[in-house]
DNA sequence: GGCCTCGATTGATCCGGCTCAAATTCCAGC
DNA sequence: GCTGGAATTTGAGCCGGATCAATCGAGGCC
């Protein structure tokens, strides 16, 4: 075997437990992977989707980090999400045919792109693929409302702790520490994203450095104690979690 | 022809534009409406969905409406939608194939149930129905997503005035005045819909009702102004709305 | 290394919506 | 029509997070 097939499918990607082939059949993913076109590297700050255009195309990050964003009439931005490696973006784009929202890399990004047409004529024949279409769509709600819920419902420490027992797992996931890690985003988009100031945010975190729960020099974080977050988090043990 | 066929079926069913059917041919509607089997009526308060059972069937609310809800570990309510006839409860199941929230009859209602065996059956060779479910899942992600940056953004009477404003466009699209109607809601369901207290909620509507904007009598709603109601929502003239 | 700019922290004050409490209205069942 | 209980409205006071403002720190560039 030469050189030659050393090249990134699906099926040899260090991201195909997570990514949309996760459930597929080794048959399925091959497929799939024919399907794949791999962007170059974006630099940070690049849109890599932009509101208001056709959805063309399903987007899933490769290496590095976005958001998913946008702005108000009156200027004020906005985060959806944020998009770690395998994680697929602009699946709100199904609605109309139209994305909603930008999506811009936190950091130098590597991206898959995968066309619509060619998604929707596989979903014809792989029942696999259907499926789990169905259940990335179903999974992407339920976080969303989830999220909506904890919003209205849990305080600004609430919040943060939830964001980052969140993050934290995402990353063990990705056989990323999920203690020690850096922040690719701002303060000032983690607030847009929780419904808080960035003032606030800064705040919470430093009540949690001096609890002595986490250790924070700028972007870097360190939890200390992972179980203190999670007790007063949403998704998890809080009594304000749901059940 | 006699009494026979005055059964209702989606091909002649008066929902039939807005429900799920409203984007298939005439031959997909026929084999979907083969898979639909019509409920009988529940009374007020009833469970037709409860979080935590598999997800075995869609369920349409075909007459009356429903609130998905669920309980938070502490006790606390929330609401994550409010359903109307032709709406879709229940997507969010397919994240996992189990429900996460109760669906709840607001009053008589009359549904239509849809076994998930049977629509992945009929998904694998009837590509509008395959194109449809994708649509209504990203319809209901881009819906929330936009409601949880508005519950974190708006203000309490921007979010009741976008409320109004979304309840009385979805009501005219059914036909019954956008202007004059009756809500099948508590205040407190509203307020734990919208992330709010029901003080805030009724506070609010009295703020509205001294401008002129609206009347109120118990849950009889009147809207007199919709466009200034409008101009402070979210989904719409709001300067604090999406572009 | 040193400067410069942007991001992050910290402080002081203010306000919208929550909480607690009471009065009022609505509606279901006689 | 009357009545009891629940839903709604209204009021008073408080608090968490927003706002405004100043300082501090970090990373990029020369």
């Amino acid at each position: 075997m030469g050189t030659k097939n050393t090249e990134l499918s699906c099926g040899n990607c260090a991201l195909s437990r997570i990514c949309l082939p996760a459930n597929l059949s080794a048959r399925e993913t091959r497929i799939l992977a024919g399907a794949v076109e791999r962007g170059r590297e974006l630099c940070t700050g690049a849109r890599l989707i932009r509101a208001g255009t056709r959805m063309d195309a399903l987007y899933v990050v490769r290496s590095g980090s976005a958001k998913s964003c946008g702005v108000l009439k009156d200027g004020e931005e906005y985060v959806r999400a944020f998009n770690l490696p395998g994680e697929v973006a602009g699946l709100e784009g199904f609605a109309n045919g139209h994305h909603t929202s930008d999506l811009v890399a936190l950091e130098p990004l590597r991206y898959c792109r995968i066309s619509i047409g060619r998604l929707e004529r596989m979903m014809e024949t792989l029942p696999g693929l259907r499926r789990e279409m169905l259940r990335l769509l179903g999974q992407s709600l339920e976080d969303t409302q989830r999220m909506r819920i904890e919003v209205s419902m849990v305080d600004a420490r609430g919040r943060l702790a939830s964001f980052l027992v969140d993050l934290s797992r995402r990353l063990e996931r990705r056989n990323l520490s999920p203690t020690h890690f850096r922040l690719s985003m701002s303060r000032r988009d983690i607030a847009r994203h929780l419904g808080l100031t960035l003032e606030t945010v800064s705040r919470a975190l430093g009540a949690f450095r001096r609890a002595g729960w986490v250790e924070v020099k700028a972007r870097h974080i360190k939890l200390l104690r992972p179980d203190m977050l999670s007790g007063i988090s949403f998704q998890n043990g809080g009594s304000r979690a749901l059940l």
